[in-house]
DNA sequence: TATTTAATTTAGATATACCTAAAAATAAAC
DNA sequence: GTTTATTTTTAGGTATATCTAAATTAAATA
């Protein structure tokens, strides 16, 4: 069955928000999400409904069907694989990625996908840290921990974050905070829980707690 | 002003029948072109020539403004260098590149643009060897002769084609007739205006005239 | 439980991008 | 120069993807 962009964009919100809990997803949720009206929502709920890629009975929420999974996971594969080659190849920075993966990510085509995947070193994880579904939907993962979970003097590489919002990227770029980047905690402040870092071996870095807690590392 | 992708298509549409030509574009080639129908053609000239596109009186035929060439020339960057990724990257065929810098030309972030053309090498041609043009829309060229305006044991290298058919292109993949292979020619037959290359300097190979015709060397 | 509030859906518009069939204008043929 | 044929446009319709406002259903509260 094939998606129109919209139908794509939808599907992945419902994916996305269904992830790791027990019930359905409301309309107001998605409309959240996707900064459209709940009106919007409700028709596009009974297309992809309609096309076997949701559950959705009306009043009663929504998620993805088995099909509709699949579908979700090979948009997501499509994404992450564009954002690796955007950052690996193009040097482009973490806030810059979001508006083109947005359109990339319905280039909808087995050999480009199969290509471009060769072409980058089959990855694992996107720039973010997180994990690259393969052609079966399958992903791997690895143990991350906010940095704010290290202790005085351990220290850990960078793999991803926990908010994509353009602020905080933006603010990583500029601290010269980046996925493979090596830290080291120097200082941890017990009053406001921020903390000092050796970054790469060389550069000191003072961060919050929030934002400590807002990024991923895999500890040595 | 913004297009729409169909209306970047009708555009580079009308430009691409214009180039070298006196007389305005009707509405029926455009319709052959862009496999559509005439009724959908006119309702769309309407809408280009109220952004400023297009010089459009009815029954009289069409043409680009100077702000539609420009915009006609962007969208064919953007395609061009997306075609010189795919297939000096990527390494897909020429056959296979149609569909997919059809979706990709109206990708339009110049960030993007400006760090794939810095990641390609600033090229100057494109697969099928038709020159791309720069920023502000300018072309470099240089001298293309037909295959076939060789002369017995006179060499060319190979860059580009006259003839973009899918048919075509595939016939050239099989023959391992790509862009930048070196051609000598073995032979000319008189009669049927055939040839027999010696391709790489290595391999023989028999090609008929109308083959011949529509790929473009560049003479040493 | 009855009432109020919040969430959701429906009804009915708008905009884009197509289409078919009919009308109008232009071009070609006689 | 009429008549005929072709081209082009208009009229009106469909499908997608939005929206606002009103109706309906479900949830929360008194
Ligand atoms: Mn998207
Ligand atoms: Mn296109
Ligand atoms: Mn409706
Ligand atoms: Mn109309």
């Amino acid at each position: 069955m094939n998606l129109t962009s919209a139908e794509e964009n939808y599907l992945k919100g419902i994916y996305s928000l269904g992830v790791g809990r027990n019930g359905d997803i409301s309309t107001n949720e998605l409309a959240a999400l996707l900064q459209t009206k709940p009106a919007s929502v409700t028709d596009m709920l009974k297309k992809l409904a309609k096309k076997g890629m949701i559950s959705y009975v009306k009043y009663q929420g929504v998620s993805v069907t088995t099909a509709g999974k699949k579908k979700a996971l090979e948009i997501t594969r499509r994404r992450k694989l564009w954002e690796v080659f955007l950052v690996e190849k193009l040097r482009l920075q973490w806030d810059e990625l979001t508006e083109l993966s947005d359109e990339l990510e319905h280039v909808s085509s087995p050999l480009l996908m199969q290509r471009l995947d060769e072409y980058l070193g089959y990855p694992k994880f996107d720039p973010f840290g997180d994990p690259i579904p393969n052609e079966l939907g399958e992903m791997s993962d690895h143990p991350r921990v906010p940095l704010l979970d290290l202790s005085f003097e351990q220290s850990g590489k960078i793999i991803g974050v926990n908010d994509n919002s353009s602020s905080f990227l933006k603010y990583l770029d500029k601290a010269g905070i980046f996925i493979g980047v090596k830290v080291l905690v120097l200082d941890k402040v017990d009053f406001d829980g921020s903390m000092e870092l050796l970054i790469d071996n060389k550069r000191r870095q003072f961060i919050s707690k929030e934002v400590a807690s807002n990024i991923l590392v895999m500890a040595y």
